[in-house]
RNA sequence: GCCGGGAUGGUGAAAUCGGCAGACACAGCGGACUUAAAAUCCGCAGUUGCGAAAGCGACGUGGGGGUUCAAGUCCCCCUCCCGGCACCA
């Protein structure tokens, strides 16, 4: 090919007209490029051959301005579908707005705009944004903004499902509330006893009448799909499993003894009546139900302790005064820690009801207390208390001075009947522990007797072996405007619809109930849709008669919570979603976002998965195959905040330093998973390696173009004969670094050293620009490295890589350039430095060919002066060769 | 208290499987270019001792112990920081 040969290097470009990069001027001619074509990030119809890759970047709030932390996601995603895309995979990569909630209402009572009119700017300055961040999503096809009657009327049709299904149902109970939002809010939502989005509002508890989801239907299936779930991180995982808190155990009857027929027959507490073991309450008398897990251990309860919310503590203390105000004072003191979060420090008290109940097993009566430290919403609200096995009660029966009874012994103690006591008390049973005192059942294993005594309960009738969970259903009621209204009217001729009683729901075909424009957001409680007369007037859709509309609003944690689904079908306005369109792009491949959604976004939305499957809508059991979750930026080590000064704004730096700079820095300055620290100085850094790259392919740009276009726009093939030994060294960086960045992109993600191997190869192609404009290195070299150079950097520098490829001559769009192949044979290195080692102590460096023996490596380093110093007067009692790695000698 | 994650130069970090600790950057220092500055380029750079220098040596990955020819990496104990859960029976 003597004709490439002789294309000439380009002049050096005289020093008063340097080629200078600009970002302010590249990156906006781009975007408006890329803006004019709706179908540049469009993916394919399902029909087509290729593999797809769905990515995800959990949607954001449109507060009105991207934080930092959102260009890091966004940005990591980002590279990531451009570089699938480059690979030859179907690529949707979708974003949307996570548009209903509380800021739009606090934005209109504050500037008294209104909350669409507010939301919607929003959306429009965050896009303009994210498009000056040049991220590839496909808005044409999938955007999807939940405050739109598009989008929201879905949820009031899954809502209409859920109450079919019995998955949605109205019931009274205690709630969160947070007097700053004005409305009740989901367990989840409630942080360290505080409101999620106000840290320093405790939150309430009030009795309200709320909507439910009946997420603990599906607490096994949550639970249990965590195993099948490897792509996810175990810290999320482990979250989530505790947060569902799946305990197994057994639920015991205690009846309540008949107080006034013990009296008459001379009571005394530790002595049963004959023939009352196992006995149930009477018709008409109370009984108490416990949950425990260690059955096992009830032949050492000594009390019935029952939370003071319990049913029968409120029956008592009708009659009971004194017990009534204790108790009282106990619920406010429960509510008080819970608002603090130290509900688990405060000090253990309860009082005596004076009642007693009957241990089915033993026949023994306990006394019944009422006791701070029970909870009323876990298990049954009711526990048996065993001080010689659980800390706590051990605390609590130490303070009241009730007995303490040792059941169980370490297996490797003195047997059955040893109760020496020279344990130390409470003693927390271990599996292999072994049963004393228990009647017929001492000398069992405790595991085994756990079984084996709530079979016993559930033969005898009086306990089962079961399951309780931690958590809880969802409530999705919120008494505010912005939100989707919940689709049922309250007929006031008291016609039924489904169950729950005096619920009609709005029948499909009426869906969306919209929500009313120009409504009056104040500050006082309630919805403000309830002073909307024309909203809460409805008709009664069975019999026509009138009806209250519902005026509570979903939860916003119900629109995210299948939104992904929604970007397969963006536009179907005849259902959520084509099952066939999701059902090819889901699970999704990769979805990347913050730890802080691990519990809440995260549950709720697998939970939303499995009810569409189940309603035959899609086919997987999971949302996503892969889970991402990239750290925090964070401002000179501290987490940023309006208060602190100290917050980074992605416009400042796009205006500084170019959108390129940004999100090469956000992917350069830590791994992904770790938390960053925004330095100004180091995108400056990046941004002068950008400028270099620029200055050097402008140079060699004509180069690959004559090159490319001699060859007929092919891929220059790397391998060619005469290779001199310049260029053959920087193919094989080239090709290594190709192998190293491709590698990242499958593995580890750690791009920081993605692009640090970047790096390394321009400043080796800078050095020897004296090579390349001397014709040392061929113009064919010179063409593949700054193509494949250009390649590398386009899934993190998408402005400046689509200029240089243009300037290249290309005409097609490097979007979908195929990514460069590592070629294994250039990469390879000819000479390799061992290290040697004397005693573990480095004594220098040796070259070798790469393909020498083990001998000759040997003999080499032996032969090495410095290594013969060290040497000197020594006897080498062992020689280590690692291969390719390393030459250690142990000597005396 | 329990469960995760982390601690490496002045700073962000690298070392992917036990094999040259500090790649790549930032900040710094010295130099070139310039009337000057900016920009750019070249060089130095873990700490410390000896030396005029080339160089030679010691120490060094939060602390202490251990395994190994060899430890940032594996094991045991401890400290501190971050995140989550926390009287869940």
């Amino acid at each position: 090919m003597p004709e490439i040969d002789n294309i000439a290097a380009p002049e050096r470009r005289s020093d008063d007209e340097p080629v200078r990069y600009n970002p302010a001027e590249i990156e906006p001619r781009w975007q408006s490029r890329w803006d004019a074509d709706p179908a540049l990030y469009r993916a394919e119809d399902h029909a087509g051959g290729k593999p797809k890759f769905f990515c995800v970047e959990m949607l954001p709030y449109p507060s009105g301005a991207l934080h930092i932390g959102h260009v890091r996601n966004y940005t990591i995603g980002d590279a990531l579908a451009r570089f699938m895309r480059m690979r030859g995979f179907n690529v949707l990569h979708p974003m949307g707005w996570d548009a209903f909630g509380l800021p739009a209402e606090n934005a209109a009572l504050k500037n008294g705009r209104a909350p669409k009119e507010w939301t919607l700017s929003n959306i429009a300055a965050m896009k303009v944004q994210m498009r000056r961040i040049g991220l590839s999503y496909d808005w044409h096809g999938t955007e999807v903004a939940s405050c739109l009657p598009e989008y929201y009327r879905w949820n009031q049709w899954f809502f209409l499902r859920m109450l079919e299904k019995d998955l949605a149902y109205r019931r009274s109970s205690k709630v969160n509330w947070c007097n700053l939002c004005a409305t009740v809010l989901a367990n989840e939502q409630v942080v360290g006893g505080c409101c999620w989005r106000h840290e320093d509002t405790p939150v309430e508890q009030r009795e309200l009448e709320q909507w439910f989801f009946r997420i603990t239907k599906y607490a096994d299936e949550l639970l249990d799909g965590l195993d099948t779930m490897p792509g996810w991180p175990d810290k999320v995982r482990t979250m989530q499993r505790n947060w569902i808190g799946r305990s197994y155990g057994t639920e015991v009857t205690f009846a309540v003894a008949d107080d006034t027929a013990l009296k008459g027959t001379g009571f005394s507490p530790s002595v049963t009546p004959p023939g009352k073991e196992g006995a149930l309450a009477p018709e008409g008398q109370p009984s108490i139900t416990v949950f425990t897990t260690r059955v096992d251990t009830i032949f050492g309860a000594t009390s019935i302790q029952l939370a003071p919310e319990h049913a029968l503590v409120k029956e008592w203390a009708k009659t009971d005064a004194a017990l009534a105000a204790d108790v009282d004072k106990m619920v406010a003191e429960q509510a008080a820690a819970k608002q603090t979060g130290d509900f688990g420090t405060i000090e253990k008290h309860g009082v005596s009801t004076g009642k007693h109940a009957i241990n089915p097993f033993t026949g023994e009566t306990l006394p019944i207390w009422v006791a701070n430290y029970i909870l009323a919403d876990y298990g049954t609200g009711a526990i048996m208390s065993v001080p010689a096995h659980d800390e706590r009660d051990y605390e609590f029966a130490t303070k009241y001075g009730l007995p303490i009874k040792r059941v169980i012994a370490p297996a490797t103690s003195g047997g059955a009947n040893d109760d020496s006591g020279d344990l130390a008390l409470p003693y927390i049973a271990e599996d292999e522990a072994v049963l004393i005192n228990s009647g017929e059942w001492t000398g069992e294993a405790a595991l085994e007797a756990q079984e084996k005594m709530g079979l016993f309960a559930e033969h005898k009738g009086f306990g089962k072996r079961t399951k309780t969970f931690r958590l809880k259903d969802w409530g999705v009621s919120r008494q505010r405007y912005w939100g989707t209204p919940i689709p049922v009217v309250y007929c006031q001729n008291g016609h039924e619809g489904v169950p729950p009683k005096g619920v009609v729901p709005v029948p499909d075909a009426q869906l969306p109930v919209l929500l009313p424009d120009n409504v009056a957001i104040t500050a006082e409680n309630g919805s403000p849709l309830g002073r909307v007369p024309e909203f809460v007037n409805a008709t009664c859709p069975v019999c026509g008669g009138p009806a209250r509309r519902e005026t509570d609003t979903m939860d916003t944690f119900v629109d995210s919570s299948w939104y992904f689904y929604r970007y397969t079908d963006a536009h179907n306005n005849t259902a959520p979603f084509s099952s066939e369109k999701a059902n090819y792009w889901f699970p999704i491949d990769q979805y990347i976002g913050g730890v802080e959604h691990a519990i809440l976004h995260l549950i709720y939305s697998r939970y939303w998965t499995k009810v569409m499957r189940d309603i035959g809508l899609i086919k997987n059991d999971e949302p996503a195959t892969r889970l991402f979750t990239q750290g925090m930026v964070i401002k000179d080590g501290a987490k940023m905040s309006k208060s602190k000064g100290n917050v980074v704004s992605p416009d400042e730096m796009i205006g500084k330093f170019g959108a390129d700079a940004t999100r090469t820095y956000a992917l350069f300055a830590a791994p992904p998973d770790r938390d960053l620290d925004w330095q100004e100085d180091g995108v400056a850094g990046v941004s002068r390696f950008l400028a270099r790259v620029y200055r050097l392919t402008m140079k060699y740009a004509p180069v690959v173009k004559a090159v490319e276009h001699a060859k007929g726009d092919e891929i220059a093939p790397s391998a060619f004969a005469g290779q001199t030994p310049a260029g053959a060294k920087l193919l094989r960086t080239l090709h290594q670094t190709i192998a190293k960045i491709s590698e990242d992109f499958s593995g580890r993600w750690h791009f920081n050293t993605s692009i640090a191997a970047v790096m390394i190869l321009v400043n080796e192609i800078a050095s020897s620009e004296g090579a390349m404009d001397s014709g040392e290195i061929a113009p064919a070299t010179i063409a593949e490295l700054f193509r494949s150079l250009t390649l590398l950097l386009a899934p993190f520098a998408p402005f400046l890589t689509a200029e240089l490829w243009e300037q290249m001559g290309h005409t097609s769009s490097i979007n979908h350039a195929a990514w460069p192949v590592a070629d294994a044979t250039l990469a390879k290195d000819d000479e390799i430095e061992i290290p040697v080692q004397v005693n573990g102590k480095l004594a220098n460096v040796i070259k070798v060919a790469a393909d020498a023996d083990e001998e000759t490596i040997k003999a080499t380093a032996l032969a090495d002066e410095k290594v013969q110093q060290r040497l000197a007067d020594k006897t080498i009692v062992k020689t280590i060769y690692v291969k390719g790695k390393l030459v250690n000698m142990v000597v005396k």
